[in-house]
DNA sequence: CGCATTTGACCCGCGC
DNA sequence: GCGCGGGTCAAATGCG
């Protein structure tokens, strides 16, 4: 997508990482810095205003979106998966629900059209070899058996299986924690599709969309060249799909304060590391 | 030819 | 103890 377009919804979002090919002074873009901090502070306070009955739903397990995506996975195969986790911790974030206890992580993520059922695939931004596929009895669809193909001795294990009543959707069971980084040999790279499961062991947040638009991943320590919020959005497929995003993004997350905790201290980390005099 | 995927067989845990 | 079902193994197969 061309750099110079940008989702409506996404306009005047954080311009502040936009490179700078001028030798502008320090003063100058840390000016730019504090006045977009202030911006930002200034527009989450102002939405938090206008939706206090979001602060509920998001202190909630059973919070709105998680509804969505969590009703139709618990109603289907994955529900005994899900039952099991009844207690454990439960993040979210738009459109994909990711429900984890210590070592597993149930996502639901938006099937791609191309996916056939024996083409189960929940990228994540780990490399997987499929080592067994199976058919379970409460589900039409075979399950796949994933291990992380980036590092042998890396014990996690997932699991994608096709839910048996909306089969645009597509249930990714992890089982341990990566002992690597998330990070491909050979660069399987996912400038805009993938799921998200980084943002369990890292802050949330640049963003990665699927073309179907259900499913972001928010990750901050993925500031490559060019890389932030603003132009990852930018790849979003449409500006008013961008809009969206943002909009399911912002009421989801806006009242998690943990969340916005996490997002103040990555901003302010990075804003230091572009202000190396700073 | 090497590597990833497929797929049938086998193993193991759990419920009856 | 037995049967069932989920999970894993490993040989066969396909593809680049």
């Amino acid at each position: 997508m061309d750099d110079g377009e940008r989702p409506t919804g996404s306009a005047g979002l954080l311009p502040l990482f936009a490179r700078s090919s001028t030798a502008e002074g320090l003063e100058e873009k840390l000016r730019r810095v504090r006045e977009e901090n202030r911006r930002l502070a200034a527009t989450l306070g102002a939405i938090l205003a206008d939706h206090p009955h979001l602060r509920a739903l998001a202190t909630s397990p059973a919070s709105a979106i998680a509804a969505t995506a969590t009703a139709r996975t618990r109603s289907s195969s994955a529900a005994n998966a899900a039952r099991e986790e009844a207690n454990a911790a439960r993040e979210q974030v738009a459109g994909v629900t990711v429900e984890s206890r210590s070592k597993v992580r149930t996502v639901c993520a938006r099937a791609e059209p191309s996916d056939s059922d024996a083409n189960l695939s929940v990228k994540d931004g780990h490399q997987w070899r499929k080592y067994g596929q199976k058919v379970t009895r409460d589900n039409p669809y075979p399950r796949a058996y994933f291990r992380c193909a980036f590092a042998p001795s890396c014990p996690v294990k997932k699991k994608v299986q096709r839910d048996a009543e909306d089969t645009s959707m597509l249930v990714a069971t992890y089982e341990g924690e990566h002992n690597h980084h998330a990070q491909s040999p050979v660069g399987e790279s996912i400038p805009n599709e993938s799921t998200g499961y980084g943002w369990a062991r890292s802050l949330p947040c640049s963003v990665s969309v699927n073309s179907s638009g259900r499913t972001i991943a928010l990750d901050l320590t993925n500031q490559g060249s060019g890389s932030s919020v603003q132009a990852a959005l930018r790849e979003v497929v449409t500006p008013e799909f961008g809009k969206l995003l943002v909009e399911e993004m912002v009421n989801s997350l806006k009242n998690d304060a943990e969340f916005m905790q996490a997002l103040t201290t990555a901003v302010a980390e990075k804003i230091v590391q572009n202000i190396p005099d700073l």
